[in-house]
DNA sequence: TCTCCCCCTGCACGTTTGTTCATTCGGCTT
DNA sequence: AAGCCGAATGAACAAACGTGCAGGGGGAGA
């Protein structure tokens, strides 16, 4: 045990001596030839204990991947039937009906990041909203090893009371390690006090390399954000937005928002003025990305939810179980409109 | 037993009391969301052994699929070393050298069986020989659903004295189980007596119609048979050889053979007495898959290894690691020489 | 309608696994 | 050179898990 972890990266050759070599191997061992953490030990000269932390390791450092699939002919039904109303891929996650929004919200985003890393590859460009849905998933995303990706922040999080930035920047930092990817802040506050101030802003050519960015996603990722629910989202408790603000979006028939940008149950957004205002990308933008993945979770969400599938910007959702039948047994009767509550 | 299983295929509309279904879902909770059996238990309003149960089943049957990806920066550097001197993808096996060559064998197997599924797809022609390390890998196969996919089989089983033919037969059963594929049958002997007899057979249309199978495969799987090991393989411990032929073997000098089909240590078959009796298929035809996976345990294989590469007959190899040792060192000296032993 | 048989269930036990804690080990600073 | 700090280790405990077993429910066949 003279050399504990990475053989030689001072010396920068062989001596396969590392921890992650060791995971590797226990994982081998335990994974595909069924052995026991005890026998493995054996084999490695080292503890059960350790045995067990080496897999652990492996696990949590995406060493080891475990993926469910559904034998195509049952892909639940909910499942199914979102793909036929909505032309979007879903993942439904069950959670039992009787689950708090909490726990709900955490199940959710646990799954999506376990799920997410399917859609993660190397030299992408990956547009990462924030919310607390986006928070919680980022605290349990399985890494990925990937070459020349970028994380690009979608929208602004400054605002008055608190910084924001530290909340969005520690957001971001996790799916940049977690996919060993750059990172690209967006060092602007959420809404800009006037809207010349933002066109100002956006002549600059730090924030035009910004908006390129964004234009050339890959991948979305964001959550929905439901001003008018019991639970208000983020950004709504934050102190992003004043009373007079609520009263307008309430005017203008506002369901909700992704990456701060707002629209209506029919998924429109012209004359909202506060998005002129906002930092997050267009819609037309944003619909540049071939894939977009949105997390939901609690029927709240589920107005917002129809609008911004109204207004197409989701490719993918992950969606935990209740809010999946909702909006099935919502879209069954006509079109594309909110359900009940 | 007319619904225990999938739901309502009988009364065609919902209930979902799937037995797979269950298990999906206590996938799901398990492996996505960390639940613990006994929460799952109670979620699925059933026992925490029936959970375990489910999950078994869920593992056993493919629905959970565990795959272990190695940080592409230190591919085991034995892997790394073949890929360069062979050209060949390689899996290495991690077996501690202590290993009885009956273990090495059963490990490998269980590694290949569930490495397997990677390869294969709907709508493939398989090739599948026979032989111990066929044989042991059948038993550990990880269920996969496809669609239109066939298994044939690449060589003949039939022998003097047992018929060979439900051993085979048998194999070749489980594999199209796993996969939910066809079964093509190839019911003839090992090795015809009389090379005339072979030619009248191949000239039959229900013979051609299996070699045209052959000679459209997309994935061939197959062991290598060495026989002047100490430890035979099958082939010539089940009495499908006599005296003769193996002094003919020796002369020719003969370092295996590949769906009983016999080359040198050059890879070379030409002037080889025995392959004109033979029925597994012709060299040319075999690399005319695009993907040819071996599977190889214990250094007594070694020579046969080496052989087969030289023979350009393998893309994808999945060797336990004390031979990989051997065969990286092996070769290390200079181009493509067989081992010391 | 009755019976048989198979398969599923939940319990109870023994095994396997995760985790806490005290300890050691190496590296780095003072 | 001594000492401190964080990381890693193995022992021991507690939780989680797998499996043999007896009981029960429900179809297929008589």
């Amino acid at each position: 045990m003279v050399v504990t972890d990475a053989a030689g990266p001072a010396a920068g050759h062989e001596l396969p001596t590392g921890k992650t070599r060791d995971a590797l191997r226990a994982a081998h061992l335990y994974y595909l030839q069924d052995l026991t953490m005890d026998a493995i030990a054996k084999e490695l000269h080292t503890s059960r204990s350790s045995v067990s932390r080496l897999l652990s390791h492996a696990r949590a450092t995406g060493l080891v991947e475990i993926s469910i699939h559904s034998p195509l002919d049952l892909p639940s039904r909910l499942e199914q039937e979102i793909l036929e109303r909505h032309e979007v891929s879903a993942h439904v996650v069950p959670v039992p009906d009787h689950a708090s929004d909490v726990d709900r919200l955490e199940r959710v985003a646990l799954s999506a990041a376990r799920i997410l890393s399917r859609f993660i590859d190397s030299n992408q460009t990956i547009g990462v909203a924030w919310g607390s849905t986006m928070s919680a998933m980022s605290r349990h995303l399985a890494p990925k090893a990937t070459h020349n990706s970028e994380i690009v922040q979608l929208n602004g999080a400054g605002n008055l009371r608190t910084t924001g930035i530290l909340y969005a920047s520690e957001l971001l930092r996790r799916f940049g390690d977690a996919f060993g990817a750059r990172v690209q802040q967006f060092p602007v506050p959420a809404f800009f006090d006037d809207p010349a101030t933002k066109e100002a802003f956006w002549r600059e050519r730090s924030t035009r390399r910004m908006l390129d960015l964004q234009a050339s996603m890959d991948v979305a990722i964001f959550g929905i954000g439901s001003p008018f629910a019991e639970v208000p989202s983020h950004v709504y408790q934050g102190g992003y937005l004043e009373r007079a603000d609520y009263e307008a979006l309430s005017r203008d028939g506002v369901v909700g928002d992704v990456a701060t940008v707002f629209y209506r149950a029919d998924g429109s957004t012209d004359g909202i003025a506060l998005n002129s205002r906002a930092t997050g990308p267009d819609f037309g933008i944003l619909r540049r990305a071939p894939r977009r993945i949105c997390v939901v979770s609690g029927q709240a969400k589920l107005p917002g939810l129809t609008g911004a599938l109204a207004a197409g910007l989701v490719t993918d959702l992950i969606v935990d179980e209740g809010t999946a039948r909702r909006l099935v047994e919502g879209s069954a009767v006509d079109g594309g409109n909110r359900a009940a509550d």
